[in-house]
Parts: structure tokens; C-alpha cells; sequence
DNA sequence: CAGTGAGCGAGCTTCCGCTTGACTT
């Protein structure tokens, strides 16, 4: 029987630390927290200064229970969570919940789950830090208090829904893709010509090669391009000067939950709950460290490990040790950076895993790799009829570095400035020979919607969310239909290209596809008004830095140097306050919108937020008495992509054509609309999905008929046998018979799968009955309880 | 993949951070 008990959050690491304690411990973990503040009445007893009441988390009740009974048969316990604010928190819970004393429980931390750092942290034992458990707590009280009482206030004020929520991360988060969202409906696009000459001269082996130079400034206009273009006819170009500078590039630091995220978003494609579950399993299977932390620091045996890898697969010069600093202010940094537990091993579980393995490893690698050394060059051209000189720039890789395995990838926003590879060896005062000059159209761009990982990226900066919390809080924002990750189709645009050959200036107009975006971050209405709602009500709490103001606080108390529940009696009164008050006086938000009025009727045109999601209405609603008499107002839906702060008069009019009744076809009437997944014909309580070529607006009873009777065919030869007295039908499919009723599809066991055909309707029910009786179970992320 | 859209009001919803399962197709 081992004598002491030692307890750390993670079950993994338990494993890894009780084989390096040896048989003197039992490791055991606490899987997090295992208590939290009750819902009722917020779980804080404001009253009586703001007391919390804890409870033991439902699924960590018997966790507790094991823990309890370890403790009794060993002869003391250690406590070993994590070094950070949170961890300490653990802790405390721990003491209080197995009756240990914090005073004189023995408190062990470490940053790596290597042999040394954890003898060294045994041989080191403190308590628990009572000021540091204090803003924790702190920090966990004013959450539920912004979350508990803004969220009913959205209850009262909204007109949609009855799930909606608001917290000190979230309704930051959604802030950040409103404002965006704006700033690109608000973007005015410029365009400017950009001159680019090209030029043949002889390479290294006498060959002819075309290189390009950059003209001066941007043009603003088609005019001045087309000037200078002119003015360039039967010019000389000579070399006037040619520099050469050397350049380096240094790799990254390690990853951290952040960097990961963003790096497989930009390189493998990966969302971020994807990333983090992968993670998850390389961490269970022990081949990377820890996946959540915001630490870039890597043990001395990495250090090792590494050295030894890059010198034995690249040799001596690619190795250059180095130790990176955390630039994030927020990071509590109890853990290493997100790394390989093994440099040699190479693969890890199946295809998707492994990938993000690779990228983990290559990352570590050139994390301790030599930099790269590059050799820029920059020739000035002088043009015989400009006092202006034309550039051109050329780079070229001396030493790859670390390069060799890694480079990082790269956002949208850092901009497009690539330089050329290789120039053709030129001398000062060559004479170069003149191919074509071309002046194009280019337009500025706004700044480009958020990707899941870049908004991460900018909630590290603001120091909001933790590495924990950067997935699922992205989930709650898209869960409570603030936010929506879709794509969005590129439009056609026209572009203006001058070209000056043989002495000639021709114009053409080219085209492009442009806006084409891929899984960003859109707000929804309800997103838009229910930001524009907090924005004034509640300005405090939505301030970008207000997270960064109170964690100084909570620093305060860690030091002991404030009182944590003075600290939230200061933030309770005017908050509380500004609750009471915005209940009272502030009005139900709809986002209303006036577009004009209707052409037809002269009624006006509104846009808004309706029970049932954004709307456009003609006619105001009339209530009480006048609703008898006035002509009710008409409704239409907004389409997916489609918003009330952006749709024109033009657009909504259109909406009111739908749905059409195009006549009737074998005695049932044919309305065609758009639903949700595109345009369709509904015939005889059955939905057909028009063609492409079919538009909902134009289209014809003719064009339709076909369409019905095609599919209708298909469904026949699918059906196996139909009870038409209980809408039941027996179908075909693509992995055996199933049964369908209403939009419901049930299995059918497998002997009677062989033999469909002799069902019957007795048999069905039966097979729906116990289909019913255990019905599949989804597991709600993250939801415990009843 | 419908239409619904005002207001009444029972009974419901909600936060952030720390951890993993146990579910199907």
C-alpha cells in the first residue's frame, strides 16, 4: 500500500508521474474542477459579502467519492494541480472537500512531467496560497454575476428566442465579428495601376531569362496610367545601381494552444475543435505534452532531444539553441509548450492525427534551429524619358536554416509581398533589353473576415478566454446563433489592363473573381442587435479591456494586496444598478430598419428582427381595434445570406414575389420559394429541389411538371412497400431497406432486413415501438446533468 | 424547405475555467 496520496488534474499525467515517483505514491486525478457555485440564486450569498455556495459537480461526484476513500487509508496527501490561478483554486476545493488543512497540506508544483523537475518539486513542498485561491475566486464570482444577470436581461429585451446569453468572453467575442462586419459593409474601394516592366536578359549559363521591375508609386487613375505608358514609348533602360544585402529569417517559437490552433487552421485546413481533439489523443497516447497551455517554454530534456534530432538528421550548423519569452501578458504559463514527448518517433494514430504531429514536431524542431540567411538584391533601372527609376528585387536562399523543415503559414491580412526568386546577373550601366510594360488595375481590399483561429488569435491578444475555454467559447457563439462560419461566393469583377509592346499602348478590359471566402465568421442579426444592445447598455463590461483591467485586480488580490470581496462590491453596485435600470427603461430590441416605401402600395418598407428571425414587412402592424379594420401588413424572410442592416428596397421587394403559385399540375397546386437549403417546388405535400438553371422568380409550370413527375418515378422504384393509411413506407437504400414515417427514418433488424417486402404493418410498428423505447442518445458537448 | 409576426404569461433558458468520457452514423 503506497503511503501517500498525490492528486493532479490530469488523468494522463497521473500515469506518467506515478511510474517516475515510484511505489511511495499513489497518483491519482481530480479530472478539474469538482466543485462549483450552485445555480440557484447565482450560488452567491450577496448579502453577506458575497459568501459563495459550492457544490460538488454532478459528474465529479464519484471522483470525489474515490479520492475521499484513498485519502482515509493514506498516510497524507499532496496536492499537485496545476501552477496557476485555477489550479491553486483545486486545491483549496480538494482540502475543503476531503477535510484536509490548507495550513499544513503539502502544495507541489511543476511545469514539465520530466524526473528532475518532479523529484525537485517533491523535495520542495509548500501549502496552499490562500491570496492566490482568493481571486480565483474572485475572478469565478464576477463571471456568474455578468452572466447571470445580462443574460435575463436579453431574456426580457430580446425579441427572438429564449436561449440567448451573455458573459464577459462571449459577447467580447461577437463584438469583434460585428465590428468587422461593419468595417467591410463600410469599406469604399479604391483602385490604383501598378506599373510593372519586364526585361530578358542572359543567366548564369548564357540562357535567356524575363525578369521584372516595379515602376514608381501607384497610379491613381487610368489617365495618368495611361501617360506614363506613353512617355515610356521608345525609352532606354540601363542599370544605374545594383545593392545586395544580406537578410535572415528566424523560425517561431514552439506552439501553444493558440499558435497550434491558428497554424492547422492555415496549414491542414482543421477548425478548432477539431485541433483540440486531435490534440487531445496525441496527449492521451503520450505523444505530445499538454495541449492546453499558453507557455512557450521547453524543458531541459527537450532541449536535449531536439539538439540531438537536429544534429544527427541536418548536422552541426542547423542547431542554435534558443529560449523564447511569452509575449502574452495574460499567460499563467503552468505548463511547457505544446511539443513532441519523443523526437524520433515520426507518426502518431491515423492520418488526420499524424498530420498534426508533423506539424507539432517540424515546429519544435526549427523552434531550436540555426536562422536562415538570405541575400536580397535591389537593381535601380533608369528609364531614358522618366525621371523616375524602375526596381527590381531579387532573393536568393544562402542557407536554408530552418527552413529546412518549417515554415509558418501565413493570414490573409499580413498582405501579398512576395519578392522575386532569382535575378539574372546584371552589371551598372547594362543595357537591358526591353520586353513589355504593363500597367494593371488593382483595388484596395477591406481587412478580412475572421476565421475561427484568428479570432482566438486576437481574443489571446486582448488577454480574453484561456486556452481552455478558446473552442468552446467559439461553439456558445455559433450555438446561440450570434455567429455563423460559412462561405461566401466570389463576385465578377472588371479590371483594366494598359500594355506598352512594340511601341504601341493597348488597352484591354480582364476580369476577376474577387470576395470568394472560405468558412468565416459571419454575425447574424440577432448577433448584431444583441451587440448593439449590450454596446449601450451595458458599455463597462463590453469595453475590449475591461478583462485586462480586472485581471490587474485580481493580480492585486493574488498579492495580497486587495480584498477580494471588496473588490466586487465595487463592480456589483453599478452594475447591478445598470441591470435594474436597463430593465425599466430600455425598449425591446428589433434592429428596425426603414427602407422606403412600397411602389406599388406607398406603404413602408421596414426591415427588423422579427419572432421568427430577420424579416422584411410592408404596412405597419396595427393593434388593438385598427387591426379589424387596416389591411394586415405582409412578411417575408430574409435569405441565409441576406441581412437587415444591408438589404436595399430593391432586394426586399423581390422577397415579397415569393412564394408563386404556378397553377395546378394532376389537380394539386405547385408553389415554387427558396427554403432553407436553396430553391423548391412543393407539390401534393411533397418538396422538390428546382435545377440550377430554374429561377424561382421566372420559372414556369412547363419547366416543373418534368421535374415532379421524374423524381416522382425514382421515389417509386425506391419504395418497396407503402402503408398509405399510416404514411409508413418501406425504402430502398443505400446500405439495406429502412423504413420511413414523416421525416423519420428507423432500421430494420437484420433477419427481417433480408425479406422487406414481407413486412407488415403489425411488424413496422414494432420496429419504430422499440427504435422509440431506446432512442439514440446525443451527447450534448460539454452539458452534465439532468 | 409551411406560416408564424400583437400581447398575455407559465416555465424555461444563462456565465467562465478546469478536466474527460460515451454517444451514434
Amino acid at each position: 500500500m503506497a503511503k501517500h496520496l498525490l492528486i493532479v488534474e490530469s488523468p494522463a499525467k497521473a500515469k506518467t508521474i506515478e511510474k517516475i515517483l515510484g511505489s511511495d505514491f499513489e497518483v491519482k486525478s481530480c479530472y478539474g474542477h469538482i466543485r462549483d457555485l450552485e445555480k440557484e440564486d447565482m450560488g452567491i450569498d450577496i448579502k453577506n459579502g458575497y459568501k459563495p455556495k459550492y457544490i460538488i459537480s454532478e459528474d465529479k461526484q464519484k471522483v470525489v467519492k474515490e479520492l475521499k476513500s484513498i485519502a482515509k487509508k493514506s498516510d497524507d496527501v499532496w496536492l499537485a494541480t496545476d501552477e496557476d490561478r485555477e489550479g491553486e483554486a483545486i486545491s483549496w476545493h480538494l482540502c475543503e472537500v476531503l477535510g484536509l488543512d490548507p495550513k499544513t497540506t503539502k502544495r507541489i508544483v511543476f511545469h514539465e512531467i520530466t524526473k528532475p523537475a518532479i523529484q525537485k518539486a517533491v523535495e520542495n513542498p509548500r501549502f496552499v496560497n490562500m491570496d492566490l485561491v482568493n481571486a480565483q475566486q474572485a475572478r469565478r464570482i464576477l463571471d456568474r454575476i455578468v452572466g447571470f444577470e445580462l443574460s435575463p436581461v436579453l431574456w426580457r429585451k430580446m425579441s427572438m428566442r429564449n436561449n440567448l446569453s451573455a458573459g464577459r468572453v462571449q459577447s467580447v467575442a461577437v463584438r469583434i465579428i460585428v465590428e468587422r462586419e461593419r468595417d467591410i459593409t463600410r469599406f469604399k474601394v479604391n483602385s490604383s495601376f501598378k506599373v510593372e516592366a519586364f526585361f530578358s536578359a542572359d543567366d548564369i549559363n548564357k540562357k535567356k531569362v524575363t525578369f521584372k521591375a516595379d515602376g514608381p508609386d501607384k497610379i491613381s487613375d487610368v489617365n495618368g496610367a495611361n501617360g506614363y505608358l506613353e512617355k515610356c514609348i521608345g525609352a532606354k533602360y540601363t542599370v544605374k545601381d545594383i545593392q545586395v544585402k544580406p537578410g535572415k529569417k528566424s523560425p517561431s517559437a514552439p506552439f501553444t494552444t493558440s499558435t497550434l490552433q491558428q497554424e492547422a487552421s492555415r496549414k491542414l485546413g482543421y477548425s478548432v475543435s477539431k485541433t483540440m481533439l486531435l490534440a487531445q489523443k496525441l496527449y492521451e497516447n503520450g505523444h505530445i505534452t499538454y495541449m492546453r497551455t499558453d507557455s512557450v517554454n521547453l524543458s531541459e530534456t527537450a532541449l536535449d532531444a531536439s539538439r540531438a534530432a537536429i544534429i544527427s538528421q541536418y548536422g552541426e550548423k542547423y542547431h542554435q539553441q534558443r529560449v523564447y519569452k511569452t509575449k502574452s501578458e495574460s499567460a499563467q504559463e503552468a505548463h511547457e509548450a505544446i511539443r513532441p514527448t519523443d523526437m524520433n518517433a515520426t507518426t502518431a494514430g491515423d492520418a488526420d492525427t499524424t498530420r498534426l504531429y508533423e506539424l507539432i514536431w517540424k515546429r519544435t524542431m526549427a523552434s531550436q534551429m540555426a536562422d536562415a540567411q538570405l541575400e536580397r538584391t535591389i537593381a535601380k533601372i533608369n528609364v531614358s524619358t522618366q525621371p523616375d527609376m524602375l526596381t527590381a528585387t531579387g532573393e536568393v536562399l544562402r542557407f536554408d536554416g530552418f527552413l529546412k523543415v518549417y515554415s509558418e503559414g501565413r493570414d490573409e491580412e499580413d498582405g501579398e509581398d512576395e519578392n522575386g526568386g532569382l535575378l539574372p546577373p546584371l552589371t551598372v550601366g547594362q543595357a537591358l533589353d526591353f520586353q513589355r510594360m504593363q500597367a494593371t488595375e488593382r483595388f484596395t481590399r477591406p481587412q478580412p473576415r475572421y476565421t475561427e483561429a484568428s479570432l482566438v488569435k486576437k481574443l489571446e491578444e486582448l488577454g480574453i478566454g484561456r486556452p481552455s475555454t478558446y473552442a468552446p467559447t467559439i461553439s456558445t457563439i455559433q450555438a446561440r446563433g450570434y455567429v455563423e462560419k460559412r462561405d461566401k461566393e466570389g463576385v465578377k469583377r472588371n479590371f483594366q489592363v494598359l500594355t506598352l509592346k512594340d511601341d504601341k499602348v493597348t488597352a484591354v478590359t480582364d476580369s476577376e473573381n474577387f470576395g470568394a471566402e472560405k468558412s468565416k465568421l459571419f454575425p447574424t442579426d440577432l448577433g448584431m442587435v444583441v451587440n448593439d444592445f449590450l454596446r449601450e447598455h451595458f458599455t463597462k463590461v463590453m469595453d475590449y479591456d475591461f478583462t485586462a483591467k480586472i485581471e490587474a485586480e485580481f493580480d492585486h488580490i493574488a498579492e495580497g494586496r486587495q480584498v477580494w470581496n471588496k473588490m466586487i462590491d465595487d463592480f456589483y453596485l453599478p452594475f447591478h444598478e445598470n441591470v435594474e435600470h436597463t430593465i425599466e427603461t430600455a425598449s425591446r430590441a428589433k434592429g428596425e430598419r426603414e427602407l422606403g416605401v412600397d411602389p406599388v402600395s406607398g406603404k413602408p418598407v421596414v426591415a427588423r428582427l422579427g419572432r421568427f428571425g430577420p424579416m422584411v414587412q410592408i404596412g405597419v402592424s396595427a393593434t388593438g381595434e385598427a387591426a379589424a379594420t387596416e389591411e394586415k401588413p405582409r412578411f417575408a424572410k430574409l435569405r441565409t445570406n441576406q441581412s437587415i442592416e444591408t438589404i436595399t428596397l430593391e432586394e426586399a421587394m423581390e422577397l415579397f414575389k415569393l412564394p408563386r403559385n404556378l397553377g395546378v399540375f394532376e389537380g394539386e397546386d405547385v408553389v415554387v420559394n427558396i427554403g432553407r437549403f436553396g430553391p423548391y417546388a412543393q407539390h401534393a405535400g411533397q418538396f422538390y429541389s428546382l435545377k440550377k438553371e430554374m429561377d424561382p422568380y421566372t420559372v414556369e409550370l412547363i419547366e416543373v411538371a418534368p421535374l415532379i413527375e421524374e423524381k416522382r418515378k425514382a421515389k417509386a422504384e425506391s419504395e418497396i412497400k407503402v402503408f398509405e393509411k399510416e404514411k409508413i413506407r418501406i425504402l430502398k437504400g443505400p446500405y439495406g431497406p429502412y423504413i420511413k414515417q414523416g421525416l423519420r427514418n428507423y432500421k430494420i433488424p437484420k433477419e427481417q432486413a433480408e425479406t422487406p417486402a414481407a413486412l407488415t404493418i403489425e411488424d413496422v410498428k414494432v420496429i419504430i415501438e422499440e427504435a422509440k423505447a431506446n432512442p439514440p442518445k446525443k451527447a450534448p458537448r460539454g452539458k452534465k446533468g439532468k
